[in-house]
RNA sequence: GGUCCCUUCGUCUAGCGGUCUAGGACGUCGCCCUUUCACGGCGAAAACACGGGUUCGAGUCCCGUAGGGAUCACCA
């Protein structure tokens, strides 16, 4: 298919020496929302060329947390490693063709050469080897293999995010593509797999937009097209610095565990640098048929963590029943070790409509409803324990009474028997209700009382109350 | 230090020379709703880093300064 408008082909990817982290779910999402957007390819390249760091850890750290964020690949996840020949191959070439050539200088020596060109404040070129006869060599010795940069004129990048960004030639090193002991750099290995891959566009954290420039002489120099570059600004933790382990640069699974759903993590991150106007509230589906590289922010973002809860707190209210019922069933058997009753079930998913309103992340909303499981006594809370003052207890135990006499359990009548004995104690309702709340709830959060009640059913709320009257 | 990038409310951002006495969202602070907490509604405080240009006119273009960031490995 050679036309005019190319099949858009993105890439993600990660070097398997960590989890997946914040920033690099962005990058991925950006990436996949692109090449969906423009109903291209989405492809996952692990690049695990430094054995030594890589590990199968991370790899499955990375395709876990991907899944978790739904953000679906095409094909298989491509190992870099494993594709070294062909890296090989292309260096050789390089070699063959004068784009290239031997490095037979020390660590030692390149070491002191970088000193001194910084020292001069001149940037380090490794071209020691460069000018000279390969037959100065000894005999046998190891050697790397660089590539031959030009040393005239200059190269204008047109960077899809960044702008036109140009470089001189002069400030370019001769980097190494192939180690002494035959294995390809990473500066290689990724202008290979990238125009192996049929890579269209090359989205990425602006770490690596010094790098683009010499990755652009490796495509030249093998006469292959340059894909489009977008350089993303990185994200920063709260305090402005760069995310680092100290500063909350956590995997996603650590997003998970808080209690994020995928959905709003996505829309937060979507939105850490790249706008629509004035859209907040951005759906997938809507974010895909949006999104465009010219609308990503230049400037770095910082992490914020109320926004993510304002955001997540949308998506937990937005989210259908069953979903969040199982959510909450397993996270509720998990803290009760135990299965849960089919009348907490029931409960449950009654009581779940109201909950969710109040919650901004999953933790918090199976706390809340714990209160409908069979967990008598409650434990109080110290402002629930506070109203419940030895004068209000014969209130409770009075009220009990008064329910306990309601034949027909639903919300009108419970309310009704609650505010005639309020009258007819001379009590406000207040007055009644807050003790009820305390003493059904034990002080944690809970929407309409009397809908309370009428969920816990008549017995659990008389056992209730009658727990605190007798403590 | 060399090179490159960035700079609008506390934070994420809108803004693509005049409609900007700068808009939205989160957060903050009031008020309303109310049987708690939320949700929701209304309202407030809050920003164009600085200095020069260009222009009739600059948040918007150019140049400096300052600040921040990235990168300079036989790591990726």
């Amino acid at each position: 298919m050679q036309n005019d408008m190319p099949k858009v082909v993105t890439r993600f990817a990660p070097s398997p020496t960590g989890f997946l982290h914040i920033g690099g779910a962005r990058t991925a999402l950006y990436n996949w929302l692109f090449a969906r957007h423009h109903g291209g390819d989405f492809l996952l390249r692990i690049e695990d060329t430094d054995k030594k760091r890589s590990t199968e850890e991370a790899i499955d750290a990375i395709l876990k947390g991907m899944r978790w964020l739904e953000l679906d690949w095409d094909g298989t996840a491509i190992s870099q490693a494993s594709r070294a020949d062909r890296h090989q191959d292309v260096a050789l070439e390089m070699l063959a063709n004068g784009k290239a050539y031997r490095c037979y200088a020390s660590t030692e020596e390149l070491a002191e050469a970088r000193e001194t060109a910084r020292a001069e404040g001149r940037n380090f070129r490794g071209d020691l080897w460069r000018d000279r006869d390969p037959a100065e060599a000894p005999e046998g010795a190891p050697y790397s293999i660089r590539i031959k940069m030009p040393r005239e004129g200059e190269v204008t990048i047109h960077d899809a995010v960044q702008g036109d960004v140009t470089v001189k030639n002069a400030e370019l090193d001769d980097m190494i593509i192939l180690r002494s002991d035959g294995t390809p750099t990473y500066m290689l290995a990724v202008v290979v797999d990238d125009h192996d891959m049929g890579i269209t566009h090359i989205i990425r954290g602006d770490d690596h937009l010094n790098n683009a420039f010499r990755q652009y002489q490796i495509f030249e120099a093998m006469g292959w097209d340059v894909p489009v570059f977008a350089h993303i600004p990185l994200i920063h933790g709260m305090d402005g610095k760069k995310l680092s382990k100290r500063h909350g640069a956590l995997g996603v699974e650590a997003y998970e565990e808080m209690g994020f759903l995928p959905e709003a993590m996505r829309n937060y991150l979507l939105r850490l640098g790249w706008s629509h106007g004035d859209d907040e509230i951005i759906s997938t589906k809507q974010a895909i048929e949006w999104f465009n590289l010219e609308s990503v922010g230049r400037g770095p973002a910082r992490f914020d963590f109320d926004k993510l809860d304002n955001l997540n707190g949308h998506y937990i209210r937005e989210c259908d029943a069953e979903r969040l019922l199982s959510i909450v069933k397993s996270g509720l058997e998990n803290t009760l070790d135990r299965a849960l009753e089919r009348a907490e079930i029931d409960r449950l998913s009654r009581a779940l409509p109201a909950l969710a309103e109040r919650a901004k992340r999953l933790p918090e909303l199976v706390e809340s409803a714990s209160l409908f499981c069979n967990t008598r006594p409650l434990e109080l809370t110290e402002t629930a324990a506070k109203q419940l003052t030895d004068d209000v207890l014969p209130v409770l135990e009075k009220v009990a009474k008064e329910l306990e006499a309601v034949t027909e359990w639903n919300g009108p009548v419970i309310k009704a028997a609650i505010m005639s004995f309020a009258e007819a104690e001379d009590l406000k309702l207040g007055k009644v209700m807050q003790p009820i709340r305390a003493a059904v709830t034990g002080g944690k959060q809970s929407g309409d009382l009397v809908e309370t009640l009428e969920i816990l059913g008549q017995d659990e709320t008389i056992g209730r109350l009658r727990d605190r009257v007798a403590a």
